[in-house]
DNA sequence: GTTCATGCAAATCGTTTGCACAATG
DNA sequence: CATTGTGCAAACGATTTGCATGAAC
């Protein structure tokens, strides 16, 4: 059972300041690391809690969200992938343009674009039926 | 020192096989269930050993490639990213426009897409230094 | 004082790897 | 027959969880 109340910590509050500071998009354990010397006696396991707890809150976001599972695509031509944040099904989006900025996009940053990654999230056709 | 030639074997054909007849991109123990009636003795490590394979050759692609950590952004307004496929390192792509498709993408599918996920692969402008 | 969060350690789970044997070319 | 692939089981690494203690309200 899920609790609705969250209460302030110390812990927590810091989290959420060192990601509000940085743009580095840490890992947990770059987290733990920043925070040792500060609370000497942390465990990742808090850590992790409370990335839990603040996404619930909607206050960050867990990049390439969707499943845990490593998957694997036969067709290699560049297309969008739609991936269902319910069932964690992914499909492909075969109508649907992806825009070929990658030259647009390597005039505008220092680094060497060399692909495009696209996906849509959401909740799948079969997910919808069973609401 | 990896090897340069590869041998036919019914496993890893048989693998190819199914993922280019099927779109649900799937996870390497949904190929070892499809494939466990074939092949009894099979195992999940040469399910992940062929896939490895027909990937350097370029026969699939791994989706949401990229480091194997969880990575947490509190920036929740919509922006791309950049992720280095060499460090791993993910950066915020400030300048560049996420298109607002949500509305266009809705009447092309029977999904309900909520979100976007945009991110740029490639080589950043540190590990372009390094070379 | 009741409930939630923490720290610790053990468990979990997807993936990788070492090794002896089998299959490929 | 030299080399690559397989199956098995153990190792790995990131994340999760059970439990007793401590902090928040």
């Amino acid at each position: 059972m899920k609790s609705e109340t969250y209460r302030n910590t110390k812990q927590r509050s810091r989290i959420l300041e060192i990601l509000c500071h940085t743009d580095s998009h840490p890992t947990a354990s770059w987290l733990y690391d920043q925070m040792k010397p500060e609370f000497p006696s942390l465990s990742l396991g808090t850590v992790y809690r409370n990335l839990g707890i603040l996404e619930e809150q909607g206050l960050l976001k867990k990049l390439r969200s969707g499943s845990t599972f490593d998957r694997y695509d036969a067709n290699t031509y560049p297309h969008a992938h739609f991936c269902c944040t319910e069932c964690g099904s992914i499909y492909d989006m075969r109508d649907v343009e992806i825009p070929d900025m990658v030259q647009t996009v390597n005039k505008q940053t220092p680094h060497n674009v060399l692909e495009i990654n696209l996906s849509y999230m959401g909740i799948c056709e079969e997910c919808l039926k069973k609401k």
